[in-house]
DNA sequence: GCGACAG
DNA sequence: ATCTTGTCGC
């Protein structure tokens, strides 16, 4: 694997490039980016998916496998993931007026989780969406659905931590590039149906992992 | 040295 | 992330 000492001032050079601002109209379209990974394939299945907003109904999806090349570094994991998703954006017919992705926006030891990161190089406005905490402070939301407090690093505000679902385990949402941190908390809460996952996001989750599925079924028997 | 640590 | 069976609750 590369040096991470130069991967951190990749990281640092485009987090200067990271810009919070509102989405200059309601969005037409909402997209969903995750990925998904089969050990068997020892492949990954990006998958993004495009839905019309309000009404959230498909309206185009794409998929790309690629091959493993960088392991799972906690805080590089753009290196890894980033790739394969670019390529999927680049299928779309067109691309979403705005984008959540699964994994940190700006809350990241320098400013650039996997959803800033894929904001700043394809320039589209982008939110993330973590099921986990990677860094920062906060205070426990109160367990009905629709509460939120915020997310602290080094004594800034880089996030919120919401409560999609009443009695369930919180996300952890941040900006990734071209919103506000405002903007973050409520397209995250509008994308919500009764799920602890926005729609966008539990969709595209849902998309890849079929296609892993489907991918392992066609091969002969290479399990495990 | 020890614990934390997105997916 | 993935690997895994049953189990609890709406």
């Amino acid at each position: 694997m590369r040096d991470l000492e130069t991967l951190k001032r990749q990281q640092e050079a485009l987090a200067r490039r990271v810009r919070l601002e509102p989405l200059p109209h309601e969005p037409e379209t909402i997209g969903g980016a995750d990925v998904s990974y089969s050990r068997s394939l020892r492949r990954l299945v990006a998958s993004v998916v495009v839905l019309r907003w309000p009404s959230l109904e498909p309206v185009e999806e794409a998929f790309v496998e690629a091959p493993v090349t960088f392991p799972y570094v906690p805080t590089f994991l753009s290196f890894r993931e980033l790739p394969a998703l670019l390529q999927a954006l680049e299928r779309l017919k067109r691309r979403p007026d705005l984008l959540l992705v699964d994994g940190q926006g700006i809350a990241h030891p320098r400013r650039l989780g996997i959803a800033a990161h894929l904001g700043v190089v394809a320039d589209l406005p982008t939110i993330g969406v973590a099921k986990h905490r990677l860094v920062g402070e906060y205070e426990e939301p109160a367990p009905e659905a629709g509460s939120a407090t915020p997310l602290y690093l080094e004594g800034e505000q880089v996030g919120w931590v919401v409560r999609t679902r009443t009695g369930v385990k919180p996300v952890f949402v941040s900006p990734g590039h071209r919103v506000t941190l405002a903007d973050s908390l409520r397209w995250v809460l509008a994308t919500c149906r009764g799920y602890r996952l926005p729609e966008p996001i539990r969709r595209a989750d849902h998309r890849s992992r079929m296609r892993v599925r489907k991918r392992r079924e066609a091969d002969p028997e290479l399990w495990r």
